[in-house]
DNA sequence: CTCCAATTTAGAATTATTCCAAATATTGAC
DNA sequence: GTCAATATTTGGAATAATTCTAAATTGGAG
């Protein structure tokens, strides 16, 4: 299926997967397209109910697969904002989470380009930052 | 059990339970001092075993029970910083949190005074900040 | 001291995820 | 295009961490 990667998108995440060793499938495809079409910070659940709407036949197990790989390959990070099911954001400039612990929406905020000087632990070497902020968007603070 | 809370730890801890509506038990006596004797961020599993220590017949499900007292009377901060088990960390100065991901070493390190002035969803009631940041201690960089 | 609500306890239930082994699909060589 | 080798998919079983449940126990007000 889809031998020819006619699209651009395809052939990007073509490479992307092949550059760490993955080739392409449909399903990863599909993944990666629930994952872009609505940038909402889905859970591997809803990915997978949202996933089945155009293959049916894709399990779940799958679907956790196919986060994996994106996620080895730097389409895709995991963020685990509570305890509970791991979410998927395929924005992968820096940027934090605001997150409403009321109705767990999720909202993205780019980092200032000037981040304040940090003392660290002597020799650690840093990979990355998981900033999250926790409180309540505006909907759910105006119920109060 | 401990009638008088002769100790002054003992009744700051009384204290801040009964203003969120919570008895002194002796188990939650026992799980904060666990905490508060070696701070590096265990896991409820971890609390159990270091509790039954002094206090044998004490169970998993009382450890969670007191834990989540003590989240919610303020003392303790639940610490997420990936999947699997929650942590739990008795400091509750603003502070950040270094992960070594490969050994799972947490370090605490205090926020600067000067925080960043960050763009905000609109109406957005911020509660807590979550700063973790990830990479490798310095032994384990230097094994690499 | 007595009573009642809060707490503890052991074990069952739940949730999210990972593991497994057989069936299927993809890719590179011819 | 065909074939073989290997990666991937699949459904179901297994696991890990936590939450729930209901009975026994305990703390503290009066």
């Amino acid at each position: 299926m889809n031998r020819m990667n006619t699209h651009s998108a395809d052939r990007e995440l073509t490479e992307r997967l092949a550059t760490s060793g993955f080739r392409f499938t449909s399903q990863r495809q599909r993944v990666y397209d629930v994952l872009t079409q609505k940038r909402d910070h889905p859970t591997a659940e809803e990915v997978f109910m949202r996933a089945k709407g155009e293959m049916p036949d894709i399990s779940m197990a799958t679907v956790y697969n196919c986060l994996d790989a994106l996620v080895q390959c730097g389409l895709v990070r995991k963020v685990q904002l509570e305890r509970g099911a791991t979410r998927f954001c395929p924005n992968m400039e820096e940027h934090c989470h605001y997150f409403c612990d009321t109705c767990g929406a999720v909202f993205d905020v780019m980092l200032p380009a000037e981040t304040p000087v940090m003392p660290q632990p002597k020799g650690f070497k840093v990979d990355h930052y998981d900033i999250a902020v926790h409180g309540l968007c505006a909907e759910c603070a105006k119920k109060k």
